[in-house]
DNA sequence: CTAGGGTTAG
């Protein structure tokens, strides 16, 4: 090893570096060119180091190479400004200096973690004049980037270009996919892998197992999970995690608690909040408090985000009290409640009713309530029929310039129920002056491998017709247990008639109707919803539940409702 | 003079 490289070994502290640094200016051996560009890389990267310390001997350079360009793009490029390395390139490129595979490597990194598609796209181009089209890990780095700045379609075009790839390429593409809302590209990308005779190792699994969460594929998640023990790649906390996140997220929460109880790693901060949140998830608000407090005992400290896992879990279960309790103790663990804390406070209590609490809490609030804080007391002012106090939350909302559809819908439907059908015009002109976003609700379900997506009053199925048959005998057999629909949900002031058929045909009922058809009597069903479920489809899901004999498990945007012989797993409470 | 760079969960 070179003289150098053993001092720099040694140091174990800044000063130590400096200290080399006097050593070798007082030996003459700081003009040895390689010394220098050593001394800049070590204090650019090395955690002991200091970015700006290695940029003021580079600036004293007159000709700094490549190398020490190299080392200054690099250390600016995971600095917490990577916008400075690429002005740092462009500097570089100016001065017509030679860039090799490694800046281009650097300032690529930097790209993805700003979002530069254009600056990519350019070095893209130059690294094709260079010649480095060859370098497989470099071509792996701009296809990150490529997937990183949501450009799949280009990373995917790279990857086919690709003559020589390894297994780093494809876990770039699989992670790109899932982490850019195409789960299921991710997915057949990790089949068409296996199929290819290659060995997907941890990391590639994450992925594919974060696109079965997303879609909640239980099937190929737990052919996923085979794979992971056939392969022993469950000894890595991260697997782990992921696999709890996937088996809670696919509605099979039991499941994620065999894997965090039977985990032979030790457990992370994140093992503890992915199992908090998954128990949140289902409604499990006692258990998740008590492994809360486990947490503490076993000697993790909890983050911010523990606490809005355990915070949602006494939000989904009612726990007001437990909630509070641990709202109030933050502050004692130093950790520092933000926005989306106190968000999960508000929603405590305008779960349980107390409006005027929750009003007072958000007037009291040391930080300037959000748009997310007033639709959720907007929210809870529509569950409680409070026409003032959501009047002041849309108030609010519009003050703050919310163009949101729902906040519009639900100060309507909190009109619409008490029949004042001028105020419920009033909104919609408002809608409609507003130019309002809407998004738009889907619910889907996979049968035998297949995902079918409905959105309200779908027609574009091929068995449109039978799922429409499937529900006109559903509501003519439900009517027979008192089933009056919910019409209050409807925005628009029409007739009860048409109010009743605006609701039957929402995307979660044709999903669920297409179910009950192509699925064996007796068998569970799985609806997985991008919205939150709609009060009227809780009702109808929970009698259809009863009268067809059926599980059926309706994932929500933000928990899961498991309907079973007339009850919902949420207590109707949600 | 050499090597160094890529893929990673809540």
């Amino acid at each position: 090893m070179a003289f150098i490289d053993s001092l720099l070994q040694k140091c174990s502290s800044f000063s130590h570096i400096k200290q080399l640094q006097a050593y070798l200016l007082t030996t003459g051996h700081s003009q040895i060119p390689a010394h220098r560009t050593k001394l800049i890389e070590f204090c650019s990267i090395s955690p002991i180091g200091n970015l700006d310390y290695a940029r003021d001997i580079f600036l004293r350079v007159k000709t700094p190479s490549t190398n020490e360009w190299n080392a200054i793009i690099r250390g600016l490029a995971r600095s917490n400004e990577p916008n400075k390395a690429i002005v740092c390139y462009q500097a570089m490129s100016r001065h017509q200096l030679r860039r090799d595979a490694l800046t281009c490597s650097f300032v690529l990194k930097a790209c993805s973690r700003v979002l530069a598609l254009l600056e990519a796209k350019q070095i893209h181009s130059q690294l094709v004049r260079f010649g480095f089209r060859a370098d497989v890990l470099l071509q792996t780095t701009l296809l990150d980037v490529y997937a990183k700045t949501g450009d799949l379609d280009n990373a995917k075009s790279l990857f086919d270009e690709m003559s020589l790839k390894d297994i780093a390429t494809w876990n770039a593409l699989i992670a790109g996919f899932a982490q850019g809302s195409r789960p299921r590209d991710a997915l057949n990308l990790f089949e068409i892998m296996r199929l290819e005779g290659l060995k997907p190792n941890e990391i590639t699994v994450l992925g594919a197992l974060s696109a079965c969460s997303q879609l909640g594929a239980i099937t190929e998640g737990k052919r996923v999970h085979a794979y992971v023990q056939e392969e022993c790649l469950d000894g890595n906390v991260q697997v782990c995690n992921v696999l709890i996140d996937m088996y809670s997220k696919c509605g099979n929460v039991e499941k994620a608690c065999d894997v965090f109880d039977s985990m032979r790693c030790s457990k992370s901060l994140v093992s503890w909040n992915t199992m908090i949140m998954g128990l949140a998830m289902h409604g499990h608000g006692i258990h998740a408090v008590e492994l809360f407090k486990k947490m503490g005992i076993s000697g993790v400290r909890p983050d911010g985000a523990t606490y809005l896992s355990v915070l949602c879990a006494c939000n989904h279960a009612g726990l007001v009290e437990d909630g509070l309790r641990l709202f109030k103790s933050m502050a004692g663990s130093g950790v520092a409640p933000s926005i989306k804390h106190f968000g999960t406070v508000v929603d405590l209590f305008g779960r349980a009713g107390k409006l005027d609490e929750a009003y007072e809490f958000i007037s009291s609030m040391p930080i300037i309530p959000d748009v997310v804080l007033w639709q959720t007391l907007l929210g809870a002012s529509k569950t409680y029929g409070n026409v003032e106090m959501a009047e002041r939350a849309s108030r609010a909302l519009v003050e703050m310039g919310s163009n949101t559809c729902g906040d519009f819908v639900l100060l309507s439907n909190v009109y619409a129920a008490q029949e004042r059908w001028d105020d419920v015009g009033r909104v919609r002109d408002a809608m409609i002056s507003r130019d309002v976003r809407k998004v738009p609700g889907f619910s889907f379900i996979e049968i035998d491998g297949v995902t079918h997506k409905f959105v309200n009053w779908d027609q574009s199925h091929s068995n449109w017709k039978e799922i429409y048959r499937k529900l006109d005998e559903i509501f003519s057999k439900i009517r027979v247990y008192g089933y009056v629909a919910e019409t209050s949900y409807v925005l628009h002031d029409i007739g009860e008639e048409d109010k009743e058929n605006a609701l039957y045909y929402h995307s979660e009922k044709l999903a669920i109707a297409y179910g009950l058809i192509c699925t064996i009597d007796g068998s569970p069903i799985q609806v997985i919803k991008n919205l939150r479920i709609c009060g009227d489809c809780h009702v109808v899901i929970k009698i259809i539940s009863k009268i067809y004999d059926r599980e059926i498990s309706v994932r929500d945007r933000a928990r899961f409702h498991r309907f079973k012989d007339g009850f919902c797993s949420c207590g109707d409470y949600w």
